[in-house]
DNA sequence: ACCAACTGAGTGTATATGCACATATTGCGA
DNA sequence: TCGCAATATGTGCATATACACTCAGTTGGT
């Protein structure tokens, strides 16, 4: 009689899968990354602001699935290494807007090809990404 | 000439995809779970704790794809409410095996309803889950 | 028996995550 | 204009995550 449940929840729990599988890759994006001094989640944030600058920290909590809280603290780390700046803006007081540095600009560049030998690694531990993908996508 | 490194980490960093992913379905679970006083995460815990007793840290560690060092403080605040126990191990000392106490699996029973909801709800809003997890497996 | 390599666990530090709560500002209706 | 709801951000707290390092105990070779 001893874990019925406790199967249940490891054969079907969604968050389960998903969270595991995010430590995992994680740090083997991480340990690919390490040379750069960016940690994939840093290498995310950058990326999102590499393409499309001037976002205000709502919305760039907003697209990548975050709590605002979350990435606010996640920016510190960004900022004290100068690769993220944020301005105010001049209509409204209360927002600000975050601007990727060059020197940040510099940084995302520098650890791509470390991001790509992961990117090559993982997509071969995991066959069946193009059915994942796009059936994440579904989450944004 | 802005972003094209970004959009294509955007659209094919799979840590990204994965970590955002856990993030938005943890969310949803944890507020499911918020009534039982416990988070996705312990919950996985304790259900990975009723399949198998008596398991070792760094086994158990292994079985959730995580860190021992994460593991080893995740225990903490389970511990804190008598989840789960820390026994030493007759033939090595420097091993200590982990078990669920009933108090531990009342609490995982009890929280059982709630994470059946958060289960139903996402299953819907993942029409593509039943390729998701197997193809997840091979990160096992 | 001894020592070296190995193994299991714990700690220091840094980052990541989000809820509850607080603060500041804006916009709008009476 | 006054006041209030809505909006944008920041802070306190608790948990989550993992690397580098440390320590204690075990094991195998001599």
């Amino acid at each position: 009689m001893a874990g019925r449940l406790g199967e249940e929840i490891r054969t079907q729990c969604m968050a389960q899968a998903l969270r595991r599988a995010a430590r995992v890759v994680s740090r083997d994006y991480d340990a690919a990354l390490s040379e750069s001094g960016l940690t994939i989640g840093q290498f995310s944030t950058l990326a999102a602001l590499d393409r499309e600058q001037a976002l205000r920290l709502g919305q760039l909590a907003d697209g990548l699935g975050m709590d605002r809280t979350t990435l606010n603290r996640n920016l510190e780390p960004l900022a004290k290494k100068g690769f993220v700046k944020s301005l105010p803006v001049p209509d409204d007081a209360r927002a600000r807007t975050l601007t990727l540095t060059e020197k940040g600009r510099a940084a995302l560049a520098e650890a791509a090809p470390a991001w790509r030998k992961a990117q090559a690694r993982l997509a071969k531990k995991i066959p069946g990404w193009p059915l994942i993908g796009p059936a994440l996508d579904v989450l944004r």
